[in-house]
DNA sequence: TTATATATTTGCATTATACAACTATTAAAT
DNA sequence: ATTTAATAGTTGTATAATGCAAATATATAA
């Protein structure tokens, strides 16, 4: 009775709740979205406005708005390209970063606890399914790669 | 380099841009919100407003308004409880279980896809992992019982 | 039979989102 | 070199999504 979507669908829509929940850290309060956005802006090296837009499959107006607000909680820094006037690099500011690094804990500290159900067995074999799954997905053609309306 | 919660932030955000593509089918455009809601609805039997919005972590304000445009669009239907008459349960439409139908149909496509770049192993092993995982999250305290703000 | 709790809806305000149009800058074409 | 085309980003405007507070209707408890 379970298909497959159905069990991509629940698994989905429980991280959505997870990720609702633990964004809220230090008496800041980031959304879901800005999570994101700081997380990924850590994980690239001085990215692009460009960059993260589309990896974060937003419309770069939208993203140019995220970021302008996120400039005024001072968790994020724009600095204009030396090399190419047109283009501005983020990074985190030092309180972003930490805000980034709080969240982070938070989630591994969930994630541990969701652990906390399975064999050591079960964990190994989920985790290493998990990078399966992500480099399939980044080999497809649909996923990842969000088609614009 | 890769600690557990990047795995999952990957995952999620890859599995959040398949879901953002898939849900145009046969001319009728839905949102992920709407299909979410189509899919508990079909799921659950005869359920209440409450439940479905307590399922998926949604203020039953905006809920309401939800299934009202799902109820314009002709895809749900919302019928009084004839032993509770606060309540009403709400069910597809033939034309809602169409559409549920053809996004179950193309969100395996897409995972099949994303299937065919693995292993028949590994195949089995990620869905084994995924159902290990939804058992483990929906034993968790953090998972699936959405706090509200 | 009054008080309290529950299910749902509406008023209002806020936020998120994206398309179109704009500015500024760079790269390509001739 | 100079016009043309492409790229990066911002702002105007409109629309949709969301949620809190308050209201209505019904059920349950005191």
């Amino acid at each position: 009775m379970e298909n497959t979507r159905e069990l991509f669908q629940i698994m989905t829509r429980r991280f959505g709740l997870l990720n609702k929940n633990c964004c809220s850290v230090g008496g800041c309060d980031i959304s879901l979205t800005q999570s994101h956005l700081l997380y990924e802006i850590d994980v690239q090296h001085n990215p692009s406005m460009q960059q993260i837009a589309e990896t974060l499959g937003t419309d770069i107006t939208t993203f140019s708005r995220q970021i302008q607000s996120l400039i005024k909680m001072n968790l994020v820094r724009k600095m204009p390209d030396p090399t190419d006037r047109r283009v501005f690099t983020l990074s985190l500011t030092t309180e972003g970063k930490m805000i980034a690094t709080m969240i982070d804990q938070q989630m591994n500290d969930y994630l541990e606890e969701v652990f906390s159900f399975m064999t050591e067995f079960e964990k190994e074999s989920v985790l290493r399914s998990v990078q399966i799954l992500n480099e399939a997905m980044g080999k497809s053609s649909r996923c990842c790669a969000p088609v614009k309306g």
